[in-house]
DNA sequence: ACATCAAGCCAC
DNA sequence: AAACGTGGCTTGATGT
């Protein structure tokens, strides 16, 4: 069962079933407690099918409803026109309407930075709508629906469409969920972190006393002032002591013996981390409130964007939570009575090229827990080199001594280099290569021009590289939306601020209550068991999941 | 004053 | 070991 929701931006909202033969149209006043009576109303639960998850479902959550799945009609949209290599066309409703209708396309509204759950409840607006005014906006959703459900249906494999159009929408649901839950952040642990390495908390805009320090001793090992922070002061101050650089990256500067050579990395490391994620940090991205024991609870919100990067991983806007350093992980606690279940995917990238390749003696490595330790007793050398030899692979790696490893690798696993290396040419040559559901990879732009010219042979390669790349990764994204979606209903019933609370690529984590963690655990184990069979069927690959309950997610 | 770019490092 | 994929973010430098 599917059914259509609008909101009409007062609370209330229309509603239509959309079987075979479409349903009456529903008037609700109280969309929330409509979607809630529905949700349990029959056997399984509907599919909902709207316009965009942001534009319904934040205030759903807020209200304290939420369900199980979603036809998003914007994802959708995006995934689809991706197929037949549109992805620089406008993909929201009101978009794939006017195409409908061969109407002016509308550009997609560029959602504000923070709205995911930080907002001010919005009461279901309905006036980001890019369809224009007056339009019914249920029936033009309900169009766009069955426009999107007959274009996948024509695809040559549905199936595959099918389910990433639904694990996108999951994802969607998920996203919003995390936001609106947040990653429990203790701000005195993070104040405590902060001033174990970089001494007590500066006014705004000065340096904390470690780094004030480093800096003065930065200057006498030169001889004269230098600002740290400035990358061409720092070359020229190298320049002045007789050991010129080309650059002022870490490894650059760990090639020079000169006193203030360490110096000037552990400036760089611990500046980093002052400003990125210092106390700025803390201040902006992480609220307050006090604790059952007086200590001071926060939660981190990120604002995911689902299908945000071109591979299908997500990406994050503000607060930067897809690159929390691991110095700073140690503050994101457990409430008290509660613990983090925290799941790790093992190179999971090396897994998906044995699955989708079906090369066998990769597949064999990918049985094994360790799957790098395999490659070494393969390739007869150490797990190090084998590792190198794999991710210039699938990065496309030439430089150092990753030609003679990849002949070895040739060799060895011949499918799955092909798999990697066809992509690769594929790439080079202009064209557009899809991950194993079907997710494709964008053309380049201005091809032509690009490769005419001089640096167009560069220019190929590095479109080589990302095609190679692609193919891997936008599966291991699809992997990881797929154990997202099944555990998210494995769950579960749980308290407020319960559930999932973070993903990142190849990991997640749940907060939940303590009595709750061995079932959450099981759950994510039977999500992972799903996961690897929906997607490959019978394969010998494993992708072990790491699995770990503690409070702290700094432990491993 | 503000916008944009390049450099650099963080994450996966 | 060091140029190899996807990103976000902050800083200083440069341009309008």
């Amino acid at each position: 069962m599917r059914i259509a929701v609008v909101a009409d931006g007062e609370g209330g909202g229309w509603l239509q079933e959309l079987d075979a033969v479409p349903g009456p149209v529903r008037r609700v006043a109280d969309l929330a407690a409509a979607v809630r009576a529905a949700e349990h109303a029959g056997p399984e639960p509907p599919r909902w099918v709207w316009s965009a998850g942001e534009d319904v479902y934040p205030d759903l959550v807020r209200a304290g409803v939420r369900v199980s799945r979603c036809h998003d009609a914007a994802l959708t949209e995006a995934l689809l026109l991706g197929h037949q290599v549109r992805h620089r066309e406008a993909h929201s409703l009101g978009a794939a309407w006017a195409r409908l209708h061969g109407l002016p396309v509308p550009a997609d509204p560029v959602r504000p930075l923070g709205e995911g759950a930080a907002a001010q409840p919005a009461l279901f607006e309905a006036d980001r709508s890019t369809l224009p005014p007056g339009t019914d906006r249920l029936a033009a959703l309900v169009e766009v629906h069955g426009d999107q459900l007959r274009r996948i249906a024509d695809l040559p494999d549905p199936g595959r469409m099918r389910l990433l159009t639904a694990v996108e929408s999951a994802g969607g649901l998920a996203a919003t969920e995390m936001s609106h839950d947040g990653l429990p952040w203790r701000p005195d642990v993070h104040d405590r972190i902060l001033t174990d390495i970089l001494g007590s908390r500066p006014p705004a805009g000065r340096r904390p006393p470690v780094l004030a320090d480093l800096a003065a001793r930065i200057g006498d090992a030169v001889g004269r002032e230098v600002n740290p922070d400035s990358p061409a002061q720092v070359l020229k101050a190298m320049a002045w002591i007789g050991h010129p650089v080309e650059s002022t990256r870490s490894w650059v500067l760990e090639q020079v013996d000169h006193p203030v050579v360490p110096l000037l990395l552990r400036y760089k490391e611990l500046s980093r981390l002052h400003s990125a994620n210092g106390w700025a940090w803390l201040e902006t991205w992480v609220g307050e409130r006090p604790g059952p024991r007086g200590e001071r609870l926060g939660r981190f919100r990120p604002d995911y964007v689902v299908g945000g990067v071109v591979s299908g991983r997500w990406a994050t806007r503000g607060g930067g939570a897809l690159q929390i350093p691991k110095s700073v992980r140690g503050a994101v606690r457990s409430d008290p009575g509660w613990v983090l279940v925290r799941a790790d995917a093992g190179q999971l990238e090396p897994r998906v090229l044995a699955a989708v390749s079906g090369d066998d003696a990769l597949a064999a490595a990918a049985a094994e827990e360790d799957l790098y330790a395999r490659l070494a007793v393969h390739v007869g050398g150490d797990r190090e080199r084998a590792k190198i030899g794999m991710l210039s692979a699938m990065y496309g790696q030439t430089s150092g001594d990753a030609a003679p490893l990849l002949a070895t690798m040739r060799r060895l696993y011949p499918r799955a280099l092909d798999h990697v290396d066809s992509a690769a040419r594929t790439g080079e040559g202009g064209g557009v290569v899809r991950s194993w559901l079907g997710r494709t990879s964008p053309a380049p732009d201005d091809w032509a021009a690009a490769v005419s010219g001089p640096g167009g042979d560069r220019r190929r390669r590095a479109h080589g590289r990302f095609t190679r790349n692609f193919v891997v990764q936008a599966t291991a994204a699809e992997w990881a939306l797929v154990l997202l979606a099944a555990l998210r209903r494995r769950l579960p019933d749980m308290p407020e601020g319960g559930g999932i609370v973070f993903f990142v690529h190849d990991e997640v984590v749940l907060h939940v209550p303590a009595e709750l963690a061995d079932e959450a655990v099981r759950a994510v184990a039977d999500a992972e068991a799903q996961t690897r069979t929906t997607l490959f069927g019978e394969t010998p690959v494993r992708f072990p999941l790491a699995t770990v309950v503690t409070d702290n997610y700094a432990h491993l």
